[in-house]
DNA sequence: CTTCAGCCTGTTAGCGTTATCGGCTAAGGG
DNA sequence: CCCTTAGCCGATAACGCTAACAGGCTGAAG
């Protein structure tokens, strides 16, 4: 049954009704076994009966909690942020906190501090950032310390916990994987400069190359989208030595297998491609792509969990890795035997309009 | 400048400090032309000064404004809604709001109404509800009309104001562009049974074929994931007289072209394949996704233009419709002429293992 | 019967902000 | 010269809730 007069029903209603104080009914809500169990269930029968909700900005005020943590994001549309927000969010729900979103639609400077004033400014009692770039990163170094803050996918050097994937060791593994098939080295398509995860790959394909003493070729950055592995993928097939292909992520590596195809060139038979992230799409690819799996619902859990952690004030030291898993399929294959009966002709113009 | 005792300065601290009342600073904060310039300078220095930030919960416990709007929403994992709600972010945002999620994990009967119910007690100014469920229809329904409700993808015979795609055109023009390519009829795949964006799409194919007196084939039932296209495609493939598909989204529509590929079934020679999305990475499958474009962006913006003339009590009849658009790439194709030379053998069992 | 502990409930006083009204000053009109 | 008006600012009282303390009641111990 709705309140009786127009406006909804507050505590003093409640308290009136049932005949008794406003403080007991709040005591009822809040801590039940301090109140008698008949006067509780007459309290309880008061409130179904007006269909009261408590004012969350009168608790706030009262008590300095406000059961909200906020999430800023770099672009809540690419599958990992998306991903890892959602999960964030059900950790969030079952801990009984509600969260409020602030996504950057660019990242300047201070684009990622006005975020995080903005939901200062609404009084959240923590805040998570999901913005894996090196700009951001400085952003976080002169934040106020006085709201809790963990980050997500950041650099070492930050003064917040972190959670994150180790992505050094995913491209480790990518790039194992392909030196153990026989080829003898591995080239990179990565992601934009100033992204932490970019750089992350790189570096653990590197050295996987350096200390296999194999020659290390020229980076290929692109932007994360189909369309950059797809030009980059035809820079590639320009170079008739290239066997094998470690992508930063799945959807240039589905631009990259395009390239691949129109030049002629087969997967996995004259080049192997491993992706990153594995997309639910990526095992329907042609072929299903071989990729690094980042568990991005771990990682949104664990960045919750750090959250939390910090904001009961327990030890600042936590700062985890989700180990990557290397999911292999059939982009990749042995490398073709050098100087082998196959010949491994470049098919340069094969490609059709 | 940070607050001098521990705590953070409240409005009073700035009064102090600037020598007036606190009125005054509220009024320098809320409506700067009723102070004298000289004042509200001395104010202002003040607050930045203490780096006063103003409670918003106390704010909103005497306004009763919030500032907050809220978003439920089911699966922010998904391409389109996440989309949407990044664009409802962005024009929230330059309108003044903050927006607080609820991610649905299922979507029984009452998991809707419990998250609009979560917003509200959060005491959100308006929810925009992203949950193109049959189901969430219900749910609407016995909604109270105490905080203002749109919807995004939702019904006609619900009583709120929806933005939406108009599904069933996007589907007439999907399905009329392979009739004018010549096929007889067109197999489709769609997606759940309980979403009404899967229902409008099987509407608009529907009437289409009826019109033209084409036979109407069963359809198909998917998840929207891939892997349902694929095992749907394979059941399609089994089926020598499928000409043409066209598929409720492209992540269902890359599972096709998948089991397509593998039974030996040229795309679009011999089968022509219509999607529905235009997710970023259609165009690098392959063959190049033909698809339907939907506007999620617009949908977003107008989904919080709604909601805002709903907030500020204005007509309550505005319920529009954002265009979809046909993108013709290479996965659609004329039909092969019926009886022709190019035998249509339907190569079962030359799937690779 | 008194006393004291222990349980339960009520009273009071804020939390930080804005609505409302009223007062003060200075300028303008009669 | 007084009265009005406008412009600016301050005092006070909420908004709805909970922290902290103050009782009242019960029953058991002395």
């Amino acid at each position: 049954m709705r309140s009786k007069s127009g406006r909804p029903a507050v505590l003093m209603d409640v308290a009136m009704l049932a005949g008794v104080s406003a403080m007991t009914v709040s005591r009822v809500l809040n801590a039940p076994d301090m109140v008698r169990a008949e006067t509780r269930a007459r309290v309880l029968a008061a409130v179904r009966e007006l269909d009261y909700r408590p004012n969350q900005a009168a608790r706030q005020l009262v008590t300095g909690r406000s059961g909200v943590l906020g999430v800023v994001s770099i672009d809540t549309t690419l599958y990992g942020p998306a991903t890892t927000l959602y999960w964030i969010e059900q950790a969030a729900r079952h801990a009984g906190y509600n969260v409020s979103i602030a996504s950057l639609s660019s990242l300047n400077r201070g684009s990622m501090e006005e975020g995080v004033e903005r939901l200062r400014a609404q009084g959240v009692a923590g805040v998570i950032i999901v913005a894996p770039h090196e700009s951001a990163a400085d952003g976080l170094r002169n934040l106020s310390p006085e709201t809790p803050v963990v980050a997500v996918d950041a650099g070492d050097d930050i003064p917040v916990p972190v959670a994150k994937v180790d992505q050094r060791a995913g491209a480790v593994r990518a790039t194992k994987h392909l030196l153990s098939l026989g080829h003898e080295t591995v080239w990179h398509v990565a992601g934009p400069a100033d992204w932490l995860d970019a750089n992350g790959r790189i570096e653990g394909w590197r050295g996987v190359l350096e200390e296999a003493g194999r020659p290390v070729p020229e980076i290929l950055r692109g932007d994360w989208s189909s369309r950059s592995g797809y030009e980059l993928g035809r820079r590639l097939v320009a170079e008739p030595e290239v066997g094998a292909v470690f992508v930063a992520n799945d959807q240039m590596a589905l631009g990259v297998l395009r390239a691949l195809r129109e030049a002629g060139r087969r997967v996995p038979e004259d080049v192997s491609v491993v992706g990153f992230d594995d997309i639910p799409e990526s095992a329907y690819f042609w072929p299903p792509l071989t990729t690094v799996r980042q568990d991005f619902g771990e990682v949104g859990r664990l960045a919750f969990r750090l959250l939390l952690d910090r904001m009961e004030g327990a030890a600042p030291d936590a700062r985890r890795l989700v180990e990557p898993e290397l999911v292999v399929r059939e982009s990749t294959g042995a490398a073709p035997r050098p100087g082998g009966t196959r010949g491994r002709q470049s098919r340069r113009g094969a490609k059709p309009a």
